[in-house]
Parts: structure tokens; C-alpha cells; sequence
DNA sequence: GCCGTTTTCGGCCCGACTGTTTTCAGTCG
């Protein structure tokens, strides 16, 4: 059983624990070790053979014992005791917005509700609102949150959930009446999929119900789920879900902060405030109860700003996206956070489409827009011949075009087009151009465009293989996320990473608005293995170069350096970078 | 169930909003 499977069902675990009435505190360490399981990037199994699965952090004794039954056996028999305990439709309940453990709990003994349906038939025949702790507006709620839990998946991609954030946020920031304000969460901190926009802000109280009236008022506001004097929940159209919140100026980085998240980076935050003596919450630091026998209470700090809170707990900054609990604190401790890569950065990129296949743009009009962008090249990777739902190039398309981008380049100055292909995987691992032609190119994007159902190992396979092809520069859309209601096919991205590493092969972050497909996790382990990563937008037209920000987004998730993502680098060493790959 | 800068017990982050209460529990983030 791999990590995911694992972790999902230590997840699992948790929800069932809460249902039956647990100790809160043991279902919670259950999430704990879920989320220590997901973030492996090292062989789950290795780990448990070599017996360091106890060592992990949050995964004692009991749990690392279900994760070994789990990985050697494919079963638990704790979870099975307590899936036999539990009605399985109660945890589908329980992806309801409202509708947490104890109320599911009170469902299924007083109603004998099992499950979604059950509920779902129960609030529409008024039986609900006869229990105790239940009425009319609960029973209203449950039913319109079916019906949103039916109808959306309730997640965005990134670049969906930053447009409609950054679009309320512009208009509230036109009000004079807001001082600072920014998008928080996990927009701030850049994952590649985002539950929901939420919005900080700092304003005077008295002016408080003015700039509340004017968000729950927006136009893209459908539905408003909670209105308070201070925090507000909406739904914007498209079924992104939009919280704001409003403290005082002095408040403000404390409220920044808090609202950033992650929950996991909170609470370390707030563990080690509690070291300091002093409780940290959303409005600023505080004496903590007891804070005399917990340590030797200092005097409280005000803070201007995020890198005040974090200097007063003599840490360093941490950067929003390393926000996670995932070693940032130790490195802010001893001063080694890195040096992201920023968006300025970027000189170039190696994966856009022109009209040659199924882009929009000609290549004057793509190498005019990547100038516009400031940029110093543009590596062209149209569809090889077997894609042809994508209008892939016969070899005498190529050889047209490759003798386009020389009379280009030859026009150009301080600028350079770069030749490229995205190349099909066939289903066997072997590429869609003969050698002959892919040594044509500058260099070469390997991607999976058709059988997406093979099993994991055989797709796994399928792409290593290709991926040792000598010509080979590199892998596009890694995991082939096309949107988000459709899953990635399936492939085991460490076995791939592990392979690029070991023939020096890079994999793309594919920053295209409906494929930002390389979790920020995997990023960082391909850092850690020394795969240097490029981003690229997979544009179809001019605007969709600038997409390469959604990109600088998850590599700076991933811990990248500026050294780390090659298209950051001259013209020139990119030339000696592609032909050390060939050679 | 996990953990340890007063360690093998006794904590475990904290506050707003809602709906149901008449002082609060549940949910969410």
C-alpha cells in the first residue's frame, strides 16, 4: 500500500474516532500522522522495513504499528474494527458544510441516519427540526449544504481562486476606509489547490459595518453564508467560498499572520509562543494562563508588521510559502530559510505552443509577447505527429519551422527562440519522433497525452523509460492533472523524480491556469535530488505566457532557489545546459 | 494517541459565528 492510501486511512481513522465520541486528542493524532505519512517523499515502505517509521515526527508507537500492518499487509485490522462500528456514510456526511462529528453522531442515534441520502430525505420531510439542538434554520442549512456538496467539489485551482480573491479585494481596497489589507490563506501561501479566498483587513471599528456592507454586496457575491460585525462568509459565483475579516490596524499583521495559516504552521507558532510565555492568537501576543509555571513570562512586543511576530520569537521570516510545519521554523530557528526564486527572475520559458499545432499565436507574435514580458528567449514546444487532436507537426512541418525560428533569430537582437518539441510518450515509452528528427531540436519536452488509464506501475514505467531517451531534455505536465474534476493519471512521481535525477533529465512545473499539476511537496524532493525544475506555462496564446507566475508561486512552495529553476538563466547557459543533457 | 527547554503524566491553539439555547455546544478555520 503506498503513502497516499496509507495516509488517507490514518485520515480515516481520525474522522471514524470522532464519530464514535473519542478522546478529540487521539482523533486529532491521527490526522497528525496523516498528514507526517503524505509528506514522506522517501519509499513508505523503505521506511517501515528500516523500523524509522516510529521516529517520524507525530507517529508513536500504536501508529506506527498500523502503518506497518497497513503497508506490509494492504489491511488494518483496528480500521476494520472501527469501519465495522461506524456506518461508512457517515464520514461522506461529514463533508458538509455544518455538519461535523457530534451532530452526524446525533443523526444516526436518534434518526438512525446512515449517510447523505438518508439525510438528505430526512431534512426535506421536516424530521430534523424536531430534534433537540436542531430547528427550521439548521434544517435549511443542511440542505442547501448537499446541495453545494453535490454540485462543486468545493476546491479551485490556484489560479482560479487568486483571480476571484485578487477581484474583491481590489474593490474593497478602492474604500478609503481600509488601511492594509491583503489575501491570506492558502492563496497566500501559493498551494496548487485552494479551498478558499480568505481576505484581511484593518480599518477603524466605526467604519467597520461600512466595508462588511460592501463585501457581502459585491457582484460576485451569490449567496452570503455568515454575516458578523467582524467576519463575514460568502460564496462567490463559480463556488469558491470567500471569508473576510476585519481587526484594527494594530491587529492587522497578528490577524495576517494567523490567517495565513497553515493550521499546522499556527500551532507550531503558537507552541513555541507558549515557550516564551505568552499566548499568540489572531489579535496580537497575550500572557499565557499559567504563564509563570509554563516559563518566565517576558515582556509583551508590539509588531508592526509579520517579520516582528517572527523576530520575537527570534525567528527569522518565513516566507508564506514555506508555511507548513514542514521544517521552516528549525530553519528560521538557525537562519538557513532559503532564497526563493521571484517572479523577476524569469528570462524565458520552454514549453508554449504556436499556430504551427494548437496554439492560438503565430511565433512573431509569441516571441513579441515573451519581449513584452522583458524576457531574453522563448523555447517553442509544439505537438509531435501523433497527437493529432492537437494538430502535432509532420516531420516536414518541422523542418518549416525550424527554418522559420533561424530566419527569426537571425532578425532578432538580445534575443534568442529556442527549437523544441512537446513529444508524445507512446504507450510503450517510446517517443513519437524517430532520432533523426529529435535531434533537430535545441531540445525536447516529453509528455503523456493518450492511454491514461494503465495501471501506476505500468505508467510509472512508461515514463522512465522515455525519459532516459538520450534526447530527452526534460518531462512536461508530470502528473497530467487536466482539471480538477478529473484526477492525474496515475504515476509515482518519486520513482520518476529518482529516475530524472539519476540521467540528469529536468521536470517542468506546468504552470498553465488548468494544469498546475506538481504538488509543491514533490517540488521540493526533486530540490532535494538535485532535478533542476523548470516552469512553464504551457501557453496556447500570447497572454498565457504570464502564467509562469502561478509557476514561481509553487516552486517558491517548493523551497526553490533562483539556481534551482533553469529558465531563471542567460540565453547563453541555457544553450550549454540542453547539449550537456544530450551528451 | 503523541509528546517532553519544570518528561512517563497531563496537557494537547484559540476565537468568531450560528443556532439553539437562557449560558452554550458545535463547527469552522
Amino acid at each position: 500500500m503506498n503513502k497516499n492510501a496509507v495516509a488517507a486511512i490514518l485520515e480515516e481513522m481520525g474522522s471514524l474516532l470522532e464519530l464514535q465520541g473519542a478522546n478529540p486528542f487521539k482523533a486529532r493524532a491521527f490526522y497528525t500522522a496523516a498528514r507526517t505519512i503524505e509528506g514522506l517523499t522517501r519509499d513508505l515502505q523503505g521506511v517501515v522495513e528500516s523500523g524509522e517509521i516510529a521516529d517520524q515526527k507525530g507517529i508513536g508507537k500504536s501508529i506506527a504499528a498500523i502503518v506497518t500492518e497497513l503497508v506490509t499487509t494492504g489491511r488494518s485490522r483496528e480500521h476494520a474494527e472501527l469501519r465495522a462500528a461506524v456506518p461508512g456514510g457517515l464520514l461522506e456526511m461529514l463533508k458538509i458544510q455544518g455538519m461535523g462529528p457530534k451532530k452526524a453522531k446525533i443523526l444516526y442515534e436518534k434518526l438512525q441516519i446512515k449517510g447523505v441520502d438518508d439525510l438528505e430525505k430526512a431534512a426535506r420531510a421536516g424530521r430534523l427540526a424536531t430534534l433537540e439542538g436542531f430547528g427550521q434554520k439548521s434544517q435549511e442549512n443542511i440542505l442547501r449544504g448537499i446541495e453545494s456538496y453535490r454540485t462543486s467539489s468545493g476546491r479551485s485551482l490556484y489560479p482560479a481562486a487568486a483571480e476571484a480573491g485578487e477581484a474583491v479585494l481590489a474593490s474593497l481596497r478602492s474604500l478609503k476606509e481600509v488601511q492594509r489589507s491583503e489575501l491570506a490563506g492558502s492563496i497566500r501561501r501559493k498551494k496548487e489547490v485552494i479551498g478558499d479566498v480568505d481576505i484581511v483587513l484593518s480599518a477603524r471599528d466605526n467604519h467597520r459595518a461600512r466595508i462588511m456592507e460592501a463585501f457581502v454586496t459585491h457582484p460576485r457575491v451569490e449567496r452570503v453564508v455568515a454575516r458578523g460585525e467582524t467576519k463575514s462568509s460568502v460564496m462567490l459565483a463559480g463556488g469558491i467560498a470567500c471569508d473576510l475579516r476585519i481587526v484594527t490596524d494594530e491587529e492587522y499583521p497578528f490577524a495576517l499572520h494567523y490567517f495565513t495559516g497553515s493550521k499546522e504552521h499556527n500551532v507550531a507558532m503558537r507552541s513555541r509562543a507558549l515557550r516564551f510565555g505568552w499566548s499568540l492568537n489572531e489579535y496580537g501576543f497575550s500572557k499565557a494562563a499559567g504563564g509563570e509555571k509554563r516559563g518566565k513570562a517576558r515582556r509583551m512586543v508590539r509588531c508592526a508588521s509579520e517579520a516582528d511576530i517572527y523576530a520575537a520569537l527570534e525567528l527569522a521570516f518565513v516566507p508564506p510559502e514555506l508555511r507548513e510545519n514542514a521544517g521552516e521554523l528549525e530553519a528560521a530557528e538557525e537562519g538557513t530559510l532559503p532564497e526563493l526564486v521571484e517572479e523577476k527572475d524569469i528570462r524565458g520559458t520552454f514549453h508554449c505552443h504556436t499556430d504551427y499545432s494548437d496554439g492560438v499565436n503565430t511565433l512573431e507574435e509569441m516571441v513579441q509577447a515573451a519581449r513584452a514580458l522583458g524576457w531574453r528567449y522563448l523555447g517553442i514546444g509544439d505537438h509531435s505527429k501523433g497527437a493529432a487532436y492537437a494538430g502535432g507537426l509532420s516531420a516536414e512541418r518541422v523542418r518549416d519551422q525550424c527554418r522559420h525560428i533561424d530566419r527569426l533569430n537571425a532578425s532578432l537582437k538580445d534575443f534568442t527562440v529556442f527549437k523544441g518539441t512537446e513529444c508524445d510518450i507512446l504507450p510503450s515509452g517510446e517517443l513519437d519522433w524517430p532520432d533523426r528528427v529529435l535531434a533537430s531540436f535545441d531540445y525536447v519536452v516529453i509528455s503523456v497525452h493518450s492511454s491514461f488509464k494503465m495501471s501506476e506501475a505500468d505508467m510509472t514505467r512508461r515514463i522512465i523509460r522515455a525519459l532516459k531517451h538520450r534526447y530527452v531534455t526534460m518531462l512536461g505536465h508530470p502528473t497530467g492533472r487536466l482539471l480538477l474534476s478529473r484526477e492525474a493519471y496515475p504515476v509515482d512521481m518519486v520513482k520518476v523524480i529518482d529516475a530524472a535525477a539519476d540521467y540528469g533529465k529536468m521536470i517542468e512545473i506546468n504552470a498553465h491556469p488548468m494544469r498546475l499539476d506538481l504538488d509543491w511537496r514533490l517540488v521540493r524532493y526533486a530540490r532535494e535530488k538535485k532535478v533542476l525544475v523548470p516552469i512553464n506555462p504551457d501557453a496556447h496564446t500570447t497572454d498565457g505566457l504570464a502564467d509562469v507566475r502561478h509557476g514561481v508561486g509553487i516552486a517558491r512552495k517548493g523551497w526553490l532557489r533562483k539556481g534551482d529553476v533553469p529558465n531563471t538563466r542567460s540565453a547563453a547557459e541555457v544553450t550549454k545546459l540542453f547539449a550537456s543533457i544530450r551528451s
